[in-house]
DNA sequence: CTCAAAAATCGTAATCATTCCTATTTACAA
DNA sequence: TTGTAAATAGGAATGATTACGATTTTTGAG
């Protein structure tokens, strides 16, 4: 997923292309991991000095309902990332840093064989830790 | 994990046995899956009327923290149950009643091969959907 | 280009889970 | 039984998130 692929969407989907969506999408594609709604209020209010936060969560409801951003939890708080949607996996997670690894390794098909009558709708898989990058400062 | 076996823990580790941690772990052994703060609470002040957020925060967090009890945040919401501790293994969680059952498929192995070099402390492999009881309620 | 309708944003109040604080009560070891 | 450290009460504070009426902006038709 990339800014135009986004902005493809928002399109598609009929919802309107502001300034702000534009600049929610460059700060996550300038980030490289999960980031909070404080981050990204972080980096608006340096650009116009206050935002709204119903803009902030809003937008960040919308871009993981279009399958624009990823969510997960880290505790206790919501945080995104651009989904990389080419094709499926999961990650590694640093707690520093919030960046990610991709894990090519998905337990669902061995899982699902196991849960006869039960109807999955998702799942989760993360490994968490600190990156090598972490791990040295 | 049984109730004996919590009580136990507690003394060991020098905490006191309480008439409200007794109750707290009471609740969680006759729940049959992930509850939430809310829920405790509702239980406990149908025996006392009301009851300290103090006294339910603490004591989620001593049983967690002396792995009596496993934790998982669903939507936002911090959830607990009582530890399964006789060996290693995931679940699948209901996300109409919470209930579980258990996965003994454990992807962490394979996965850790292709991390060296990061620290890892901890992963999380959770299937979520609706367990067979509830799809026809 | 202009204008109106719909959508988005603003500013702020409200909500919800959780944490924190001090006074009081309780468990239990001596 | 008694002293004391630990636990609880009751409520205020915090922090993330949601809600909402008023205002502004985007966009597309004319």
């Amino acid at each position: 997923m990339n800014l135009q692929d986004a902005t493809n969407i928002l399109k598609e989907k009929g919802y309107k292309t502001t300034g702000k969506r534009k600049d929610i999408l460059e700060f996550f594609s300038s980030e490289d991991g999960y980031r909070c709604a404080k981050d990204l209020i972080a980096y608006l209010e340096n650009k116009y000095g206050a935002i709204s936060f119903d803009t902030i969560y809003r937008n960040l409801h919308l871009y993981h309902q279009l399958g624009i951003l990823e969510k997960t939890n880290l505790n206790g708080e919501k945080h995104f990332r651009l989904s990389c949607s080419h094709h499926h996996h999961h990650h590694f997670i640093c707690k520093d840093c919030g960046k990610t690894k991709e894990i090519d390794i998905c337990p669902m098909d061995t899982a699902a064989a196991k849960l006869t009558n039960y109807e999955i709708d998702d799942h989760k898989f993360e490994i968490y830790g600190r990156c090598p990058a972490c791990q040295h400062a």
